[in-house]
DNA sequence: GCCGTTTTCGGCCCGACTGTTTTCAGTCG
């Protein structure tokens, strides 16, 4: 359809078309800290903070909410944050926001985001000395012109130091799970092994490296110990310790090489169980279950239950629990799992008992997309089928690339069938030998850029399991991409579409796909949904799962490995999965090859 | 600014640590 463009109201429109989930949910975070400085009500503050990470965090597209005139649906959106998120769709920028925007410089801004410096620090330093950038702040600590200030001193502008060189160093606000998980296990393993015999009597890694995060804000680890100081002490002299930002009777926090902050708490037995709910977070999830601990009369922190006088119980009245479990039973919830921690709905379902039965990583029983030195693999077909083997699995989908995909030498169809050879020789063995393990034939075939794929129908149509996927023009325009992800999910011969938005979590965006369309597509042709497992893709995210199976997909949980060792990040995928409130019906490689084989698409085989 | 098995108005979670103070504000989680 063309249209004339007569004046510059259809350009504007052009370019407000481009206008992401994620360009509003910036656009909210950064109108929050602008109040902040501005020291607006912290409760206005509030709301457009929660605004924003509802927005991030949103499955469905803006534009589309908004076409249907229900922006308001969206958690914390109300009407004026609805109509400043519409003026923002369609002109690309709200006045209002714009006004405050001229208020403030946006160096003062980016200065809030240097740790020890906040809102109030900014703004005395941006009145009251000029500074207006992290540069000039920088400049400023180092001249010693900050110490004159009322209420700060030399250690003030060390403070300040530290905390712009600590930012520099973290090349990212937050470190993927994959990364970030080894570091925290690799903290305790060295704290236990710094501290007398005994001395730690529990230890858990809460906050949301519990909850599975795709990425850490920090490590928060929790203790009881009868003996604190020696504990406190070893943690801050560990041998990865790069700066000791703090240390207190019971809580210490370092800095690790690449920049990860872990977090130590200890704490008393009796206050073991709302510690470590209170440390595992959400931060939306404890303030939600403190709300409701106070309609039920009781004030909830991070030791115990105090009645508040509102309830039944005499004001003062103190409970304290030994496990998380009793803490929330006696609210009346059912213990939710940290993963489902993020109050997306949980609080309701564990008071109505509904929570979902969530998949665990001995569910799987199988995998359906992984390679081979046949492509970009590092181990033969064999090791790959030995590494699966060993984990347990009964079945494991030799997925190489196919043609289409360049920079990997992918497989054509004469490739294809040579590898089929030596599939079919290793399966004989096997079957030979009582082994109830058995490969799959299989593709990732290459959606290419008109939505055609890298081998024609008829070579799919051999295959056990055909996964289709993106890796080149992941930048396409919404429209041409969505439209070109289609077309391959309709396919008759295509049965798991995987990593579907093509996102490196910290190095890539994910493809601007429209991911309703494209799910309920998955939903309509019976195309299973992957959850790449790899920590750096984690795709589809949890959100997008959970409306998968809203919508009515099946998801399959693979490692994409590469080498031996790439079936070990499964445990990542399973968390995805679990985030998604997933259960193992849900999930198609739970199931022996014999039952997912009914489940695929192409039922010519 | 949002929201409602107390409410369309009046609430909106709670504590540790730090640095600079002589009782607290700021920051963070």
């Amino acid at each position: 359809m063309t249209q004339a463009v007569d004046d510059d109201t259809g350009a504007k429109e052009a370019q407000a078309r481009r206008v992401t989930n994620r360009d509003v949910a910036a656009e909210l975070a950064l109108v929050a800290d602008i109040l902040q400085i501005l020291d607006a009500n912290r409760f206005r503050v509030i709301a457009f903070q929660n605004a924003a990470e509802s927005v991030r965090t949103l499955s469905q597209d803006l534009h589309t909410l908004h076409a249907e005139g229900k922006l308001q649906s969206i958690q914390g959106v109300g009407k004026g944050i609805a109509d400043a998120i519409a003026e923002f769709l369609t002109h690309g920028k709200v006045a209002e926001f714009e006004e405050l925007k001229a208020q403030v410089p946006a160096g003062v801004v980016e200065m809030i985001h240097v740790p020890d410096v906040g809102p109030k620090t900014a703004k005395r330093l941006w009145q009251e000395l000029g500074v207006t950038s992290v540069a000039e702040l920088r400049a400023a600590a180092e001249a010693g012109r900050i110490r004159v200030l009322k209420g700060f001193g030399e250690k003030s502008e060390q403070k300040i130091l530290r905390g712009i060189e600590l930012a520099a160093r973290r090349t990212r606000d937050r470190t993927n799970i994959g990364a970030a998980r080894p570091l925290a296990l690799g903290v305790v393993e060295a704290l236990r092994e710094r501290v007398a015999e005994g001395a730690i009597a529990r230890l858990e890694i809460a906050g949301s490296l519990r909850r599975w995060k795709e990425t850490i804000g920090d490590v928060d680890i929790l203790v009881v110990s009868a003996t604190p100081q020696p504990v406190m002490e070893a943690f801050g002299t560990l041998p990865q310790v790069v700066s000791v930002l703090g240390q207190g009777e019971t809580k210490s926090s370092i800095v690790l090489g690449d920049g990860l902050r872990v977090d130590l708490r200890v704490v008393e037995p009796q206050h073991w169980g709302a510690a470590l709910q209170y440390f595992t977070g959400s931060k939306e999830h404890n303030v939600a279950l403190r709300e409701l601990a106070l309609k039920q009369g009781w004030s909830l922190n991070e030791y115990s239950l105090t009645a508040t006088g509102e309830g039944e119980a005499p004001t003062g009245e103190t409970r304290y629990f030994e496990e998380e479990q009793a803490l929330y039973e006696f609210l009346g919830l059912a213990w939710i799992a940290p993963e489902l921690r993020e109050n997306r709905g949980e609080i309701a379902a564990a008071a109505a008992r509904t929570l979902p039965d969530l998949i665990t990583a001995d569910c799987i029983r199988g995998e359906l997309h992984g390679h081979s030195t046949w492509s970009d693999g590092t181990a033969s077909i064999a090791e790959m089928a030995e590494a699966a083997r060993a984990r347990g699995y009964r079945y494991w989908a030799v997925c190489d690339h196919s043609t289409g995909l360049g920079m990997v030498g992918g497989l054509d169809a004469a490739r294809l069938a040579a590898q089929a050879a030596e599939i079919a020789e290793l399966n004989a063995r096997w079957e030979a030998a009582g082994v109830d393990f058995r490969l799959l034939r299989g593709i990732e075939v290459e959606i290419l850029s008109d939505g055609t794929l890298g081998l024609p129908d008829e070579v799919l149509a051999e295959l056990d399991v055909v996964v289709a996927s993106i890796h080149s023009g992941l930048r396409q325009e919404r429209a041409t991409i969505t439209a070109r992800c289609l077309r391959a999910v309709r396919n008759p011969h295509v049965d798991i579409l995987g990593h579907a938005t093509g996102r490196l979590i910290g190095t890539r965006e994910p493809s601007d796909l429209d991911m309703e369309a494209v799910l309920a597509a998955c939903a309509e042709t019976g195309t299973v949904v992957e959850i790449n497992a790899h920590p750096s893709r984690l795709d589809v995210n949890d959100v997008y799962a959970r409306r998968a199976v809203e919508l009515g997909c099946k998801l399959a949980i693979n490692c994409d490995a590469h080498e031996v060792d790439g079936m070990a990040v499964l445990p990542y995928g399973v968390a995805v999965a679990r985030r998604a409130w997933v259960t193992a019906a849900d999930v198609v490689n739970t199931r022996s090859w014999d039952d997912v084989r009914g489940l695929l698409k192409d039922r010519r085989r």
